[in-house]
DNA sequence: TCTTGACTTGGACTACAGTCCAGGTTGTAC
DNA sequence: GTACAACCTGGACTGTAGTCCAAGTCAAGA
């Protein structure tokens, strides 16, 4: 696969995934003229990745985690503890944000009531 | 209040509280010496500022908030726009945290068994 | 009066995560 | 064999949100 059709693939942009290889987070094989070629285990570990980046894991973690991947199935107890740890963040991120709709509610329930006020 | 006080009281750093007033997030007092005095309209204010970015609202998004406030009551319905607009935003992350943490347990389970059966 | 500590300013610097660009290469279609 | 799109590289540039620093000011206490 193309770094283009990786592009379509993954929703990623090309300069994303040139970036990542860059910082060291995938490794992309090449082919007689130098060009990357992806493949299906590209695509997973790409997806995963992004998963890890959207819940807020930074680049420099993702690349921890991707170290040990590429050390093997021996490191699959160091990155379950990475995984469990990381569990522990997106938990607390979900009460904060439903605690911050919850302000939000009040907040916007204080401002109908006023504006409906000012109108009487 | 100084500074120092309103930093202890926010939460936020001094840096963080100068850096707000420089990009006109925040209007302060100035006492006979040139130096900011903070009243407990200030500490409301901050903390809803905070509140706005922490759910994810960019400074000059906060900044067009702010100049609304400043102008008084008549752009209440504005201020009003602007919340209702956010709270979509902020009910849809708090939808994706959801999703996340769903995801990742289900990835942790899956190493807990591969790690499991290797071990056997 | 002198020291001390909290404060003032503008501007330079940082971290993070990209994005863009020039100049060059490769492979396919005509 | 040439036009063309897609690709390559390194490095410069961007936006967001700070953080730090030098040089100076101000007020209270010894």
């Amino acid at each position: 696969m193309t770094i283009g059709e990786m592009a379509r693939r993954t929703g990623l942009t090309e300069s994303k995934l040139r970036y990542y290889e860059k910082k060291g987070l995938i490794h992309v094989a090449r082919d007689g003229g130098g060009r990357r070629s992806y493949d299906e285990g590209d695509v997973e570990w790409v997806a995963f990745l992004c998963r890890l980046k959207e819940t807020g894991m930074l680049l420099r973690d993702i690349w921890r985690y991707a170290q040990l991947r590429d050390r093997g199935r021996s490191t699959m107890p160091e990155r379950l503890a990475m995984l469990e740890t990381h569990r522990g963040y997106v938990a607390e991120q979900q009460r904060k944000w439903a605690g911050h709709l919850k302000k939000l509610e009040d907040k916007i329930t204080f401002y109908q009531a006023e504006i409906s006020h000012s109108e009487t």
